[in-house]
Formats: C-alpha cells, sequence, structure tokens
DNA sequence: GCCAACGTTGGC
DNA sequence: GCCAACGTTGGC
C-alpha cells in the first residue's frame, strides 16, 4: 500500500462536503497538471491511503484520511464543455485528464496546520508539501512520513 | 490583496 | 528548442 496527499480548497470541496455525500465517496475531479495526473493515472491504487489537504484557506492542513476506491479513470469533467475544468484538447478516445474515487476513512479529530507540519521539517524528511514553491496537488507520502504525521494528531 | 514560484503558451 | 509573457497556485 502507498500513501498521497490530495489538496483541495475547501470553499470548492472540503472533507464536509465529502462527509455529507451518500457513502462518503465522490470521483476526485478538476486536476489539470501532468504530474499529477500521471499519478492519477500510473500511480495510485485501489487500497491506497491519502490524507485529505486543505488549501488556500485560513489554516490549511491536513484535515483527514481517505481510501482510493477506484483507480484512474478518465476525467469525463473535461469533456462537458459546460464544466469549468472543461478541456476542449481533451479527447474521450484519447483521454487528457485522469481521476480516481476517494472514499472517507475519517476526519482528523483537530487539523494538522501547515506551519506545524513545517515545524517538524526535519523529522518527516523530504515531505513534498512543505518543499518550496510546491504547487502539486497529488503527492506521494512515504510510510514514515504518513505514520509521523499520524503521531501528530 | 500581494507576490513568489511554477507551468504553459506561442513567437521566433 | 529557447525564452519572454502570461496565467495559476496558494501561503501569508
Amino acid at each position: 500500500m502507498n500513501y498521497w496527499l490530495l489538496k483541495s480548497e475547501p470553499e470548492a470541496f472540503g472533507i464536509e462536503h465529502l462527509q455529507a455525500l451518500p457513502g462518503q465517496t465522490t470521483h476526485w475531479d478538476g486536476v489539470r497538471n501532468y504530474q499529477a495526473r500521471n499519478l492519477l493515472r500510473d500511480q495510485i491504487k485501489r487500497g491506497d491511503r491519502a490524507f485529505f489537504y486543505h488549501s488556500n484557506t485560513a489554516m490549511p492542513g491536513i484535515v483527514g484520511l481517505v481510501e482510493i476506491a477506484r483507480e484512474g479513470y478518465p476525467d469525463y469533467t473535461a469533456f462537458d464543455p459546460a464544466d469549468e475544468h472543461y478541456d476542449p484538447k481533451s479527447d474521450p478516445g484519447r483521454p487528457s485528464w485522469y481521476m480516481v474515487d476517494v472514499k472517507l476513512v475519517r476526519p482528523l479529530k483537530r487539523t494538522i496546520p501547515l506551519t506545524e507540519l513545517k515545524a517538524h521539517a526535519a523529522a518527516l524528511g523530504d515531505f513534498a508539501l512543505i518543499r518550496r514553491g510546491n504547487r502539486l496537488s497529488v503527492m506521494p507520502v512515504s510510510a514514515a512520513q504518513w505514520e509521523y504525521v499520524l503521531g501528530l494528531e
């Protein structure tokens, strides 16, 4: 099993939205970055776990745990002209963009803020989230980092 | 709202 | 293929 971190702006889709869904499961659509796409399409497997991270908000940080419920498949929102993530260059016969399904495992008891993760940078090692200038919305987390962060909860 | 960092686009 | 201009991300 591998571990990941998935970013979302809570105003657009936060953990509260996921909690309210039937089955607490949804498709993780709208990723429009090739590096993140490659992870969604090729690396992330059913049963993997991921941190749910809130970005672009008053207190950015890790707010919950999710499980990958379905492996990479074409992000159909790219084919829909009415969708805000529409991409006319993505051809259904050869999709540019992929998504996975995620299921809520549980919210964390508290948000683990980015500031706190940064304070533990030495113990976390090379953690993608706190690398300078990082903007990836899907990123890998090592097993050791996963355990360490859970220990902060 | 500011701005640094990064990705993408397009002229050449 | 280079690189300047532009758009986006996201912390602060």
